[in-house]
DNA sequence: TGTACATCAGTGAACGCGCGTTCACTGATGTAC
DNA sequence: TGTACATCAGTGAACGCGCGTTCACTGATGTAC
């Protein structure tokens, strides 16, 4: 039975993931010190150091968290998409996910993070798979990979120019008819265009 | 004629730049300090003071270099783009650049930077006209804004990717062609999947 | 051509700050007998 | 049931660091007369 005496804190190394995560979307990447994170749990500077080897430990900690925050976006969205439709919804959810958590969405994508983490490594991979999985379902008889590689960078793209005020996105409404636009765009684009242009075209198979 | 005494340095505020340009390139936007800056010039730690009002002031001068720099790769790999081709190929330049500047794309586009900076909005404004004006050449006809948002956005998120090591970067010859397929997949994705899946197309104007 | 003086571009000492991390420590907990 | 002891999770002082920024200053430059 923790919580009593207060001394032994009960679940530190929750209350410093929690304090690391306020503190992030509070003050961006730079405001997620070590001590900031052991005054906000209410606990001595080097605490932390009981359960987080260094500072880089805590932060993968919380990028491993909005890896399984933004799996949930994207299952809450569609559990098991497979139309076009579908995927455009789930591209909706990544692209809400990054809005509504930019500095956490950063630490996960755009921090210069060494390839030798292999949590992060792990994480990029399985959101790979999930990508390629639903362009699969969407699309059967595609070739999957070079496509959802493509639909993966164009959501990935619309998140960050978005999170960087580079597009218009003066409501959330706005920017999902955006998002799903684009997506849709992906599929239909040359269908309106055989007509007019001369967009390099392959037969179908 | 200057560069004599050497107390009065010439052209500082050139040589800071420079500094920093060099500093973001090897330490990340962390290293680039103004302390820093100062030291690589070769001055005292408040001559720069002269020249930038301070920290930001340094960092906005960097990032305009950068959009500047950018044009010119884009340019550089066409100056008129006026077919999906021309196109794919200022896509490629738009990566490698990113690619051959990692920290210093970070801070054009990643960095938490306040939508205050008019310096940026407009290096932002004038790419996106950019793109704009080479998919409405690319493509007469076509609703150039959904469109040129979704090129942008993918081509954008493409450099992102890669530069975050998410995608297969082994060697640039890889990275160029899957840069090129993406933005041709743009162009082509509903023509090969018209007759396998139920993508909804609009038609034709 | 020479001098007086304003302006400009640097200097260098100093401030206060928060950081990551180490170290020896101590109070609380729980287990073995 | 009670005691001895190992283990564990915290404490708190201290280190050295680099930073941004201020301030009063001084040496160099160039212009007016």
């Amino acid at each position: 039975m923790p919580q009593a005496g207060a001394y032994h804190h009960g679940d530190l190394r929750a209350a410093c993931l929690r304090a690391a995560r306020e503190l992030l979307e509070e003050d961006g990447s730079s405001g997620l010190s070590l001590r900031a994170v052991a005054r906000r749990a209410g606990v001595s500077p080097t605490a932390p150091y009981r359960h987080y080897a260094d500072r880089d430990a805590l932060v993968s900690a919380v990028a491993a968290q909005g890896y399984e925050e933004l799996a949930g976006y994207l299952d809450a969205a569609h559990p098991s998409p497979s139309t076009p439709d579908d995927l455009a919804a789930v591209a909706v959810a990544y692209v809400r996910f990054a809005l509504d958590h930019p500095p956490l969405f950063r630490v996960m994508f755009a921090e210069p993070c060494d390839p030798s983490s292999e949590e992060r490594v792990k994480a990029t991979a399985v959101i790979s798979e999930y990508v390629r999985g639903i362009v699969h379902r969407a699309f059967p008889g595609v070739a999957p990979d070079a496509l959802s590689t493509t639909v993966w960078a164009l959501v990935h793209g619309l998140a960050f120019l978005h999170l960087d005020g580079k597009l218009d996105a003066s409501t959330p409404e706005v920017v999902d008819t955006q998002v799903r636009a684009a997506v849709h765009a992906l599929f239909t684009a040359s269908t309106t265009l055989a007509g007019t242009a001369a967009a390099p075209s392959e037969p179908a198979k």
